[in-house]
RNA sequence: CCAGACGGUCGGAUGGCUGCCUUUCGCGUUUCGGCGCGGGGGGAGGAAAGUCCGGGCUCCACGGAAACACGGUGCCGGGUAACGCCCGGCGGGGGCAACCCUAGGGAAAGUGCCACAGAAAGCAAACCGCCCGGCUAAGUUCCAGCUUGCUGGAACAAAGACGGGUAAGGGUGAAAGGGUGCGGUAAGAGCGCACCGCGCUGCCGGUAACGGUAGCGGCAUGGUAAACCCCACCGGGAGCAAAACCGAAUAGGGACGGCCGGCCGGCAUUGCCCCAGGAUUUUGUUCUUGGGUGAUGGCUGGCAAGCGUGUUUUCGCGCUGCUGUCCGGGUAGGUUGCACGAGGCGUCCGGUAACGGGCGUCCCAGAUGAAUGGCCAUCUAUCGUUGCCGGUUUCGCCGGCAGCGUGGACAGAACCCGGCUUACAGGCCGUCUGGCACC
RNA sequence: GGGCGAUUAGCUCAGUUUGGCAGAGCACCGUGUUCACAUCGCGGGGGUCACUGGUUCAAGUCCAGUAUCGCCCA
């Protein structure tokens, strides 16, 4: 396995269903999308399923995959502790992601998945 | 020491913590496909880029070969698996030089084009001009006559049209039919001569491209082929998203069964029998056409029934076989292709060189939403700034040392290899040229 | 990864085949018409032909290279 505790999105299906569920956090060097699990896939809840994208818009191939490897770095740390493990998440990099400092991008995953956090209690109580 | 030319090479280093991909060994486990743990090895480039050429490999097409068409290449010789690449040489151009640039076959095989300007743009012609000839002839001079200012004659002659000679000069243009000089001439002209250029022939050197030289010709043959074209040589097409194998779920196709089977009509297919016609045959027979009759969950129309649906009824819409086993195509996905190769390094030999050969040694990335990383510390190249010192053609420039700050250029394999082109902070090494100083 | 195409005025496009003056429509400016505006008439400005070299007397056009944008192939 990649990670134990990490799975890559693959698929361009699963990155298009993460997108559709509309939920955006956005920060200086990235934006979270996230979607919660439904009826159809809980039955396996263990492992964060996160994804990532880097347009051509940021750089040439360097540049992505520096961005990319960052970013991965980063949710590596950070996710296990604060995401919620039964939602998929795609992170999308932007070009500040560079030269951030990388306590400053790991703090920057943090608030977007605090963001997510509460938006997501907020709602459940409407739902139950 | 300064300025420059060419070639080669490197393209951050070390350490710590923590991850990823691959391979191998050991142990454990297994539903025999693998999985887990631990140890070891390896993990981006000179351009990995652009996709501009050449090959390997795969599929498609094709009896062999050639030709036509189309595309490409284009001085000569060599290297190579091959090339439009590389090496050496030649011609032309540039630079004081080292050296650099060069798509560089054919324009007397043919066609096209050469705008504007100019007389004329390709075959020789003639606008202005220059010169000659006779003709007309203002005018000037001289002679003769006499009606003394007129007439006649002669010579010279501005100018004009005409006929001829010429291409030196003018002007236009990117380009005007060899150039310069002397002679020559009515004026001119390769008309003659010398040198240069050009062409032809011979000789010498060279494998050749080509170079040198002698004689002859007296100038004929403008440019453009990255315009068509001619000549010589090369090329079948597509590309690893090629191609091969395995293969879910869903829908649909086919075969064989089981259960159940509302009525009427049309079409199609088909079996058997009957009737009629035709062909064939001695007959039997066989074939065929039409009609009748029966069958077929093959299509279709209507009514009825059932189910689903619009909240319910009326009303409307949609569906009508259900189910089991097997087969084939094939999607998602997976595996192979896929990394031992025109391989790297060292050394010796041949060759001016590109390169070739022998020997030894090494195994050196294989990802697929795509690994080769993330963070930290120290050092270092560079750059900026400050101070000090030294050199010097004072502004200034160069070099060294120290402090502070910044902190690496272009750029990421995607089937592989040989080239080309493009991007690139800077460092190091070697060879050579010019200038200055000293011995 | 591989295979193709395009780039001309502020915008949309001709012109490229066969080399010689860079054009059209809309937009912009001035002016006339109108009490005023629109429409309409007349006149005008605006271009490194994406960029860099080469061939040619001459390049938007021909030939190489570069940049940007777009399309197709499982």
């Amino acid at each position: 396995m990649v990670n134990p505790r990490l799975v890559h999105l693959k698929k361009r299906g699963e990155f298009l269903r993460v997108a559709s569920a509309r939920r955006k956090f956005v920060t200086p060097s990235l934006i979270l999308q996230a979607r919660p699990h439904d009826e159809s896939d809980a039955e396996d809840t263990a492992p964060i399923r996160v994804g990532f994208t880097v347009s051509r818009r940021v750089g040439n191939a360097v540049v992505r995959n520096r961005v990319r490897r960052r970013l991965r770095a980063a949710a590596e740390e950070i996710m296990p502790g604060f995401a919620d493990a039964n939602s998929d998440f795609v992170i999308i990099g932007r070009r500040s992601a560079l030269g951030q400092e990388y306590t400053g991008l790991t703090g920057h995953l943090k608030s977007a998945l605090a963001k997510y956090e509460k938006e997501n209690n907020k709602q459940k109580p409407i739902a139950e």
